[in-house]
DNA sequence: CAGATTGTTCAAATTACGTTGAATTTCCCC
DNA sequence: GGGGAAATTCAACGTAATTTGAACAATCTG
């Protein structure tokens, strides 16, 4: 009750707005990134123009920092591109709608680390194995220590390959 | 200090035992799953014989509710099966090696809801598309939901391709 | 069937994660 | 260079997810 509705409080989405930003952030739920995200694109992907920070402050109703770290996170995933307006200082930000340029843009900061980091641990497995010649079961831990060389490489070569299914 | 050690405390891992499960608790990580099916997974994947939940809570000092709750989710995902051993009422488990039906059970349990959920909501969202005349900015929103729709549908595609790209 | 063993459930505690908002920094314009 | 709008940072807070543990249910055994 006695909402004020001053110069800056938040707009009011449509429904059929709500329900498009709503499959974003469930969107973002399914790649287990935060809610804002999803938030964040779905507004930008419903704005024909541009919108700046304070834009998706107004209109979403989330804090200056959440949509501050959202944009900087959108942006390092190519899913969100500065507009640089002249005679406008502020930044304007649109959203990236090629798909595959936005997946790679999760797999290349939400997928490579992981990877690069488990080759990382592998190898040093490896030469830790090599000198573990005291246990009877050095077999059985250099099998499984092959299979899971097996998956880690099959990783790697799948992830360029999705790229290239989706349609430039 | 003073730590009691005796029947049914935790048993010590080696650390070469130590590191391949923290490799799967990364795997884990980079999942979004909870770190204890990492742990699990990992210490099934490394023992020869299949191991009873008890076996969990005393090698990774887990809780009983989390070695059940845990083993639960693993047997939904189809990466672990239950074994049962004449003479022995405790439940063994033991890990699916094959990395195809493990990935396709977390694409299962994990993707496909959500995908189903998302088309859903847009075959709801074209309905409501068709009822709004009202505004001048159709065009723009048919375009954005069309291309909603076109990702979903790459999506859709996708996904039984992954399988098939991993050695069966 | 009593007793013992195994496994599950779920409320409460803990931990991890995301968000907020005020202080700070950056950057522009006059 | 001072003033101020725009954006970033980050500690404190709130929320959501996971883990715990004790009560409970199921299952066997003698």
């Amino acid at each position: 009750m006695a909402s004020i509705n001053r110069k800056s409080s938040l707009e009011k989405l449509t429904p059929l707005q709500e329900e498009i930003i709503g499959i974003f952030i469930e969107i973002a739920q399914m790649l287990s990134l935060p809610r804002s995200l999803g938030e964040i694109y779905g507004m930008l992907f419903l704005s024909p123009e541009p919108l700046t920070l304070d834009d998706l402050v107004k209109w979403l109703g989330i804090s200056k920092g959440s949509a501050s770290q959202g944009l900087r996170q959108l942006k390092t995933l190519g899913a969100v591109r500065p507009q640089y307006k002249t005679g406008d200082r502020r930044e304007h930000f649109s959203v990236e709608l090629e798909l595959r340029k936005i997946a790679s843009g999760f797999l290349k900061e939400h997928v490579e680390p992981h990877l690069q980091n488990t080759a990382r641990r592998l190898e040093s497995l490896d030469s830790q194995l090599g000198v573990t010649t005291d246990h009877l079961d050095y077999d059985f831990l250099r099998d499984r220590v092959d299979r899971l060389e097996g998956w880690h490489r099959a990783s790697q070569e799948i992830l360029p390959l999705m790229s290239t299914f989706l349609k430039p």
